[in-house]
DNA sequence: GTGGTCTAGACCACC
DNA sequence: GTGGTCTAGACCACA
């Protein structure tokens, strides 16, 4: 797995898994991989992985039953719509229209990529 | 002044002259205040304003006078125009693409944003 | 069950077991509950229950008779009370005191409690 | 300096920390020890440091300056105080009691140790 | 100088 | 098998 330099590595995993959880394939509920799977399929140390699980575990995304794995938790679901959400709102939109605006670029320009 | 968490310092301070430059406050040939000025109006380490300076200097978009400062480039603002045109179509643009998919968005809830 | 993050569950298991011996509920000689049946009604992994029996075995606290059961060591009650009232003086009280007097929590506000 | 087997040696050291800052050692504002200074002198891994540290930022206790250090926040006395009396009230205490009933200790013999 | 990230690998506790 | 902790050490970004 390749991942991009601006971003450290355990988050952009927290990303990939918060991908699964939106998209649908890992419902609320599900054992995702373990860390040691995931680690091995994404070919980064192991620590880095579970710094990733970590880190969304304490979002309240997902949870871990001990000696077994992790889960997405019931609200795992709707918690990650909701910050990313929050997110696309208050920092992504206002940034990309401002840098629209300062660029001169109308909306007629980037209509074709909303398909 | 309050900067992000996720972004380093200096690139953000970049970003606020590339600003300056794209709105014509600071037009081509002009100077633009000193490092020593920068770093105490926005509260940061002179090492870090200088940077941002450095780091504008090194693509092109400013340029300095020894004992005297800072100026824009006569093809600073194409210059800026051309890097955040590209930043913006390349990566920002297709990223929020991309999140307004995994999240349902629809371009209806965004429109009324762009006034 | 519910058990706590902060401590395995196999030991609030043994102290659950404890309890029901200090409690006189389990006296010495009578037969506890079979490990199955305390993992179903704890919701736990079997092996989780067995290393609680396992460990207050151990300790002489019970004992087991193969292929009938665990039992409450004559001498359980005694030796369970000899064990957690040692834990109690040399650990859990001095622990209590030194954040009592770091929280400038008086005797007072705690006497209430005592009842 | 030596820690306990029973705890993470990382929440040892974020207890230390509270502790310092319960104690007005470290008043609300102050720059606490570096990452590295603290690793040294307590003769630990920085990393394991560090954990000490990012744990006690996102409990608000503590925050950091970046290339400068980590700062007691200014509601950091504060927050440490209530989170261990909800600790001390809702966890401890109780158990404190309940352990006290089952092996039939009076308050008359553990009110000397209050001094 | 500061903190942050990552790796490699050991070792442990738990289920 | 699961996750968790810790070390040693490299390397980086930032102020």
């Amino acid at each position: 797995m390749k991942f991009k330099e601006e971003q450290p590595i355990y988050l952009q995993i927290a990303d990939l898994i918060c991908e699964n959880i939106l998209s649908g394939r890992w419902p609320p509920g599900e054992r995702i991989p373990s860390v040691r799977d995931a680690a091995v399929s994404m070919e980064v140390n192991p620590n880095t992985a579970l710094r990733a699980y970590d880190y969304l575990q304490n979002l309240g995304i997902i949870y871990k039953n001990r000696g077994i794995g992790y889960f997405v938790a019931e609200d795992g679901l709707e918690k990650t719509r909701v910050l990313k959400r929050e997110d696309f709102f208050s920092n992504i939109l206002p940034n990309v229209i401002k840098t629209m605006k300062l660029l001169g670029i109308q909306y007629a320009e980037i209509e074709k990529y909303f398909d």
